[in-house]
DNA sequence: TACATTTGCGTAACTAGTTACATAAAAACA
DNA sequence: TGTTTTTATGTAACTAGTTACGCAAATGTA
């Protein structure tokens, strides 16, 4: 008993279980964070990561990478920069442009870090199975070529 | 080339993408709606179909049969109620329950609106393939049984 | 070179969920 | 029966994203 009333239900509960399922894995990020000592907040690493490598970018360039909206790269870099993770200085060449880099501690801190991402990414390969890595890369893909949208409106237009 | 760089990073980025998924699949439900001319939010769906079927339902039933918390449920009953898809009343027998039931309007509604949610299930039937749907279950099983919070415990305790 | 367009950044307001807290009614219990 | 605990609801504040809009710098063009 006690089953799951929205899984019963095919597809009608596909998004909220999609948000369910980013709650839960955004609510245990915090938490995994926290039992590990490592004081940064969701989505720092993938920030962290992209500028040790590229070491200086400016916001648009780290939004078009990352996919995520301009404001939502503006917000975390701010509070990185705040947490002195991170350096910001103006583009000489481009007086419009932000660009930022690691800082001294940020560089410091990232061995220790990642030696922790690592850890973390091997639990999760327990939960994330291949199968569902591939089929979530499909449906993005799916999703990327022909939205949604266009399917019904076919049909709209066919009626 | 342009290609996407989170994808190729493994589960670093798994909850982002999850993320990103959502508000695709968010995005893409109101703009369905509005080229179908229905004339409601996102979840409606569920409690329509929830209240045809238990007629009466307080708000924490319904919120544990969705899962989701019961502030989330009451945003959406309050909705609907202001655009009368919903009647709300006091339970004679407690008096601090609330019970909700589909108006008339509703009701005659229903069927007109079953009818669009069937020819969107067909269509969302081309993009989550049974992989999918089994992947996302067997995760969400997992996670339920094992909360990755206590992997990452056991490993600290162990060390 | 002057003007129009595009690009990059920043802020504000919105969205769809959450947790935390408050209160009143009901239920359990001494 | 009087008191404590639990349950149901409601509200407030937070979260992590989005779109919409404005402005200044850079770029393209007549």
């Amino acid at each position: 008993m006690e089953k799951d009333y929205i899984k019963s239900q095919g597809l009608i509960g596909v998004t909220a279980r999609v948000r369910r399922l980013n709650d839960r894995l955004m609510s245990t990020g915090r938490n995994v964070y926290k039992a590990l000592n490592l004081d940064i907040e969701p989505n720092w690493h993938l920030i962290l990561l992209l500028l040790e490598q590229n070491k200086k970018m400016a916001v648009t360039e780290i939004s078009s990478t990352l996919k995520f909206s301009h404001p939502a790269v503006i917000k975390i870099l701010k509070k990185m920069q705040e947490k002195d993770f991170l350096i910001g200085e103006k583009d000489p060449k481009d007086q419009r442009k932000q660009l930022f880099s690691l800082s001294e501690k940020a560089i410091s801190l990232l061995p220790e870090y990642k030696e922790k991402w690592k850890l973390i990414e091997e639990i999760q390969k327990e939960y994330f199975v291949s199968e569902f890595l591939k089929a979530l890369e499909k449906l993005e893909s799916k999703l990327e070529e022909t939205p949604i949208e266009e399917k019904v409106n076919e049909f709209i237009n066919k009626k």
